[in-house]
DNA sequence: ACCTGAACACCGTTCAAGT
DNA sequence: ACCTGAACACCGTTCAAGT
């Protein structure tokens, strides 16, 4: 499958070498006939998206059997998103890099397994703080989570410089927790 | 200035028309004579990016003037930090799509600059909460921060998805009101 | 039905040669 | 001292023509 070759060539050679010509090349094609598999460039990095996101999906929904707490859910979750975009970090940026120039066109089924996450966390909240309304517990979960990506893709693309082990981890984990913690404290 | 020509393409055709040799044509210049300039495309960014950064600080300096307040400040960054990223989508985006290839060779005025960007955000930090310390201080202004940040990074790139106006900026507040809220209950 | 190969309009980068 | 222009090795994309 082409797909599998435009994966390994991002993992190993970066974002910008992964060309139709490449992709084409390393299966033994030419560039021409993946034309007939993928509509043009963006087509093929969308469906390298979207194998992205649904292992990342998978990784999340495993990290939670276990757990009981909502609290070390969240945190779970966190820790697992964060580790997941430093095992993979070409294709994790490329996710969240790559424009789609006619927009609301093709990314159907890419906003709707980011917004299928952002479920995940509102759940998960609306559970330890049974007394927000749902507004408050979207924008919660848009929060905190928006609050949680940014801290990895600092981390990753090197912007952070922070100090002791696992640096990112512990901002993640203090992210949470402070921001539990306000939730906690009514308004 | 090759700068401007940069700058104006950049905003009027999107990141991926910002070529050399476009460069080059704008100013009325051959695309090889560039290279008398800029060390490289690389580096033509870097220069780019180093000017947007200067102008997102002195934004964030300017909402500082006359705001008492150390919470009010942090929430005036905030909304101007997004505010920024939303008048500017595309060069902001560069500043931190950008991967420079040989990496801590050329950036080392770039993470100047964004480390005093953090540092504007410790300072605040510090001040209405002066029973930190240190080390707990700089956590604080990367976990939050990077929270901002990663709230900005999907609101343009149109991944929230969110109701209400402004949602991105509600975001901001709740972020920044329900962290600060978090970090007076003592651990 | 499936793929090739050539073509077109672009890139970044280098470097002899011109003024 | 400064710039051009041609060259090289790449791109994405299309489409006649081959099997």
């Amino acid at each position: 499958m082409a797909l599998g070759a435009a994966i390994a060539l991002l993992e190993e050679e970066g974002p910008d070498r992964l060309t139709t010509r490449a992709v084409a090349r390393r299966i033994g094609y030419t560039a021409g006939s993946l034309y007939f598999v993928f509509r043009n460039r963006d087509d093929l990095v969308l469906r390298v998206n979207e194998r992205t996101l649904d292992e990342l999906r998978a990784e999340l929904d495993g990290v939670l059997d276990g757990q009981k707490d909502s609290d070390a859910r969240l945190h779970a979750l966190g820790r697992c998103y964060l580790a997941f975009a430093e095992r993979h970090p070409t294709r994790w940026r490329l996710v969240f890099e790559h424009d789609v120039l006619d927009v609301d066109q093709v990314p159907e089924a890419m906003r709707r397994k980011i917004d299928a996450f952002f479920q995940l966390i509102a759940a998960e909240i609306a559970r330890r703080s049974p007394s927000l309304d749902p507004d408050a517990i979207r924008r919660a979960a848009q929060s905190l989570w928006g609050g949680v990506h940014g801290i990895a893709i600092l981390s990753i693309t090197g912007k952070l410089r922070a100090g002791g082990e696992r640096p990112a981890e512990a901002l993640v984990e203090d992210l949470v927790a402070t921001y539990l913690r306000g939730l906690d404290r009514a308004r």
